[in-house]
DNA sequence: TATAGTAAACTACAGATGTAGAATACAACT
DNA sequence: AGTTGTATTCTACATCTGTAGTTTACTATA
């Protein structure tokens, strides 16, 4: 199973959030003060994480006492398969398609647009 | 409850994608045609059709013996509000930083670049 | 009018996800 | 050694989604 049949629910997102901000491996209580603001209980944030090592998300090492949890998908692997998956099912598989909404919108600054463009011309050559 | 707030499956995903493709109501019949290739049965697209109606995402009008299914949700809409949620999940919130991603990747061809830049300089104005 | 066809409604069930209480295991302290 | 604290595991349950069988209702046809 790669990484591509890997599905993360949003909470579950949450806790690799915090994996992945963190350089090294994480143990449970330091994950539960950093999702505070979820209010989510230790057995809840627990079962996340047992779901996740499960799905081979993430990797669970014991260390003492303690499980220390470290991710194995990165960041960026999500990321990509998420915005390639957006990509297919709503803008016709065209990264084209998505990159020209993105300008069309209100939401990019001025300042956005000149570093985008520094990108675009580095891109160009 | 906005657009915001439905959430439709993948699945469901594809009977809506009938619904665009038509500029006109449709009735169930004619999308079983149009998603033959799934290979579902009547009563499985009956049940997305009822659910989405049920989520707001569809009207259902009956015309003589047959019911007639209109798109509430608009493609773009839909499409807006899932490339917002993925850049507000795994982009930090900034367009600008999906926009780059798209660029670094290699997915876009010189052409592509082109048509772009000309987005982008319009954009840019 | 009785009968056949069939769209739509109702019912069902499994897997994924969100959420959490109860039980367990094991370290630390008395 | 007995007790306490608590991380981890087990169990549980609701909702959402995918999928489809069964029943119903109503039209068209014999």
């Amino acid at each position: 199973m790669s990484i591509k049949n890997i599905s993360i629910g949003e909470s579950e997102l949450e806790i690799m959030k915090v994996l992945w901000k963190s350089g090294k491996p994480v143990t449970s209580v330091e994950i539960g003060k950093e999702v505070e603001s979820h209010g989510w209980k230790k057995t809840t944030i627990a079962t996340f994480l047992t779901r996740l090592t499960e799905k081979g998300a993430v990797t669970a090492e014991k260390q003492g006492k303690l499980y220390y949890y470290t991710p194995l998908v990165s960041e960026e692997e999500y990321r990509n398969v998420q915005t390639e998956s957006l990509i297919k099912s709503l803008y016709h598989g065209s990264v084209k398609e998505l990159a020209a909404a993105l300008f069309e919108g209100e939401e990019l600054t001025e300042e956005d647009v000149a570093e985008l463009r520094n990108i675009f011309d580095e891109r160009v050559k």
